[in-house]
DNA sequence: GCCAACGTTGGC
DNA sequence: GCCAACGTTGGC
């Protein structure tokens, strides 16, 4: 299984937004990024990620997990961008912020610091234990 | 609100 | 195929 880290704006999407969608999921689309798009074809039903709220919060707030591969974004007619469907699992007790990510030197690799404009990215199955326990909840 | 970093576009 | 111009993202 692999691990990712999906990022949104929570004025635009926010993890209750995700939340409310139930084990529907739904969408994560909008994505118009080849890097970002290239990693979510790449992703298997089963997956697991973290969602973190970009700009005000900067923190990850919970684990979602990939419900359907990739598939033709629907917001587009443009046939170039796909993207993947996702559910909320659970939220962390403890959301996690990019301060203290950056803080603790186990996790000053992640692309999440290294290259903060990619919205999709991957994350290794350290970083995920990791911030799960961090995060207070188990893997 | 600013700006650095990065990606994309299009003229040559 | 290069690179200047432009647009977007997201941390600060």
């Amino acid at each position: 299984m692999a691990f990712w880290l999906f990022k949104s704006e929570p004025s635009v999407w926010s993890w209750d937004d995700q939340v409310a969608k139930g084990d529907a999921g739904e969408e994560w689309d909008g994505v118009r990024n080849y890097q970002a798009r290239n990693f979510m074809r790449s992703m298997a039903i089963g997956d697991r990620g973290f969602f973190y709220h970009s700009q005000k919060d900067k923190e990850i707030v919970g684990i979602v997990e990939v419900c359907a591969e990739a598939h033709p974004d629907s917001t587009t007619d443009n046939d170039r961008w796909e993207c993947v469907d996702i559910k909320a699992v659970e939220p962390l007790l403890q959301p996690i912020s990019l301060d203290q990510i950056k803080g603790d030197e186990r996790l000053a690799e992640m692309v999440l610091v290294k290259n903060s404009r990619l919205s999709v990215q991957p994350v290794t199955e350290n970083e995920f234990a990791l911030i799960c326990t961090l995060g207070g909840v188990s893997v």
